[in-house]
DNA sequence: CATTTCACCTGGTGGC
DNA sequence: TGCCACCAGGTGAAAT
């Protein structure tokens, strides 16, 4: 699943790649639901217009777009991805096949294109003028750069459990499954407690858990569960890290104890019950 | 308003 | 070997 590492990954991929190059056409396949705005929108949009960068904001990928004439690096338009479950955003050479599930082409200059495939079809393409819209804004504090002051407001009189507030991208921007349970396993927190019930110690722990948690997780070029893969199709490494995700009756590495597996706000929640209290 | 549940999707898995 | 039911989960809408 793409999340803020994953989501990282790819954007400093796609920058390193596309940042100062020009979009010539653009297509889009016919499925509406994908768009925020039409794909014959999007298209005239983007079509003639520099990439200046590509940078992350929560789990959205926010290209920034130029004027279609000169070299200013002045940011006039956005064009935002988010992967969802399953989306990938690939620069590729535009020989290369095209992928089953692919959704979007946008040529680039030097024989290449931007692709945004995705089967599962959660991901969400938007394309916004500054001027009429302006910029992209993930709606949750950024996880890498909360203070402990604004942390702990976050969580505030709130009754839900610790790992759905971790979950809730109003609170934070970011965090998905994978880095919800396994930040709540560094800091020795069971992803049921009421997140108001936490003590302030605990929850600037859980800040630095995940602080850490996130910061390696980027290291290793994000974790490859499903089909995950950054800009140039290469797999991350950091599912070889996780403590619990996805190893339920595993060893825990902590106390050897088995790895216990709920289903909480929807979603499997991997624990330990030894050194999660 | 706060919180919970569910639909949206398809590929992969496991049972028979 | 083939078929099918079922599961994964980010998000937003609907329900509570």
């Amino acid at each position: 699943m793409p999340e803020l590492p994953e989501v990282e990954t790819v954007a400093r991929g796609a920058h390193e790649m596309a940042a100062g190059a020009r979009i010539g056409s653009a297509w889009f396949a016919a499925h509406p639901k994908l768009f925020k705005n039409p794909a014959a929108l999007q298209a005239e949009g983007l079509e003639g217009r520099s990439i200046v960068g590509v940078h992350r904001e929560g789990k959205h990928i926010v290209c920034e777009l130029g004027a279609r004439e000169g070299r200013s690096k002045k940011v006039e338009a956005q064009w935002i991805v988010h992967l969802g479950m399953t989306g990938r955003l690939l620069v590729a050479d535009s020989g290369l096949p095209v992928a089953r599930h692919t959704h979007a082409r946008l040529e680039l200059d030097g024989g290449r294109e931007l692709r945004f495939v995705d089967p599962r079809r959660f991901g969400r393409l938007e394309y916004r003028e500054l001027a009429r819209e302006g910029a992209f804004r993930a709606a949750g504090a950024e996880p890498l750069e909360v203070t402990e002051a604004e942390f702990h407001g976050l969580f505030h009189g709130r009754k839900m459990p610790i790992k759905a507030a971790l979950l809730n991208q109003k609170l934070l921007s970011g965090v998905g499954n994978i880095y919800a349970d396994e930040s709540l396993f560094r800091a020795g927190i069971r992803p049921t407690r009421e997140a108001a019930r936490l003590t302030r110690k605990e929850l600037e722990g859980l800040r630095l858990s995940l602080v850490e948690v996130l910061r390696a997780a980027i290291q290793a070029g994000g974790s490859s569960v499903s089909d995950y893969v950054d800009a140039r199709g290469k797999h991350g490494f950091f599912q070889l890290e996780h403590c619990v995700y996805q190893r339920t009756g595993e060893a825990c590495r902590q106390c050897g104890e088995p790895i216990r597996r709920i289903e909480l706000a929807g979603r499997g929640t991997h624990f330990c019950r030894k050194c999660q209290r």
